[in-house]
DNA sequence: TTTTAAAAGATAGTATTACTATCTAGCTAA
DNA sequence: TTAGCTAGATAGTAATACTATCTTTTAAAA
């Protein structure tokens, strides 16, 4: 049997939905690879259409602007990550395994998953460490918000906030604790790769490690006292 | 008495020094408000040339190109910090009370110092808050890193990761433990104000929450076990 | 089978950005 | 007195980030 997976997208992210049609599809695949080759900034609509054989305008026609295109992907892989951590947690009664679970799968390198043919969730990884927090970190992440743009990201913390109180109903920061483990998972990676006496794991460079420093770090901070 | 800070800055960082022309503080100067008004991606050599009342090719004069500007500014505020930590931990025994101190320091809002006239610390800590992670999440980086950029960065890191290996030397993740607070700092106190959800702190917006926060979060983990 | 509407391709054009180059004027220190 | 540094003025270019319009292809409804 095939199963085929469907992440549903805030519609005001696009003009035309990408998910619908051939180009679209191409767009998503191509600007995943290009952004993870060149970084964002040095990522442009001309250079994308030249990548996919089409043309500028044609990209337009789907995304407003490249920021929104970096919504776009960036969203789509807070909510697969959802998706990932609902699934591998399903049946866990004991919150501590839960928790553990979910730091892995924040803090582990991805496999390309084949429910989803064109979009590969390895190099996506890779941006969403490089280049996530450029997708709030603007003048305008108040309007975005508004939009609700960033839903996905925020109810993924909710998820881990849930966790954590479960496992700590009297815990005091459960939702700040949730995005610092989120964003140490690929902070801790980036600079374990590109700055490494930021960390202790620059010599080996090891996911491992930054999954075993982000759990020594949550349980000493949940344990009850 | 009248005491004047001066940080010495990498020379790599700009073509001509700033600190040694009224033009060059002019930039410096200027550059920190229209970031902070703007914010980086709608800051422009050109918009930074009309508000201080020069030309375009006046500023590339100092600074290759506006990244590296954003670089000067960022790793002057990490000197200056590191500067405020070592005064006030000066004689100061426990690592306790030193760490506390560090904490207090990087969350809660600067107060504009006089010891340095050109400079506006409070909207610098703004920019930091926003904008600061972007000095490094570029395809750059490793050559950057190589050019000691990002020095006075690791540094205040380093002094930090020293605290708390003098409070426990068994503790496995001193330098991993210090960049999360430094980070986190700085990522809690924006999401507080941006994304809400994302922290405990939302509704009070009190930076000193943020502050209790990482005190929780670094002591339950550094503590003894 | 024809009509019609949506999607995509082709082409052109604009304002802004991110620079580089050159020339001149003013100041200052030897 | 002049040599050298700093800054102002002006010009120009390639690339970026769009917008507009017109035509062709495709695919489904009448």
């Amino acid at each position: 049997m095939e199963v085929q997976l469907q992440i549903k997208m805030n519609e005001k992210l696009f003009l035309r939905n990408p998910e619908q049609t051939e180009l679209g599809k191409k767009i998503i695949r191509h600007s995943i690879q290009l952004i993870y080759k060149n970084g964002f900034e040095l990522f442009t609509f001309k250079k994308l259409a030249e990548d996919i054989g089409t043309t500028e305008a044609g990209i337009y026609r789907y995304f407003e602007n490249k920021h929104r295109l970096l919504i776009y992907i960036t969203t789509w892989y807070w909510g697969w990550l959802q998706y990932c951590v609902v699934f591998n947690t399903n049946n866990i009664k004991d919150p501590a395994v839960k928790l553990k679970k979910v730091i892995h799968l924040l803090a582990t390198t991805v496999v390309d998953d084949d429910k989803t043919i064109h979009i590969n969730e390895a190099l996506l990884h890779q941006i969403i460490i490089a280049e996530g927090s450029k997708a709030y970190l603007t003048k305008h992440v108040t309007e975005d918000n508004k939009e609700q743009l960033f839903k996905p990201y925020k109810d993924l913390c909710a998820v881990i906030a849930e966790i954590i109180l479960e496992y700590n109903p009297q815990y005091k920061y459960p939702r700040s604790l949730a995005s610092t483990i989120v964003e140490m998972a690929h902070f801790q990676n980036f600079f374990m790769t590109h700055l490494p006496s930021l960390t202790d794991f620059g010599k080996s460079k090891d996911e491992l490690k930054v999954a075993l420093f982000l759990e020594d770090l949550v349980f000493s901070s949940i344990r009850k006292k």
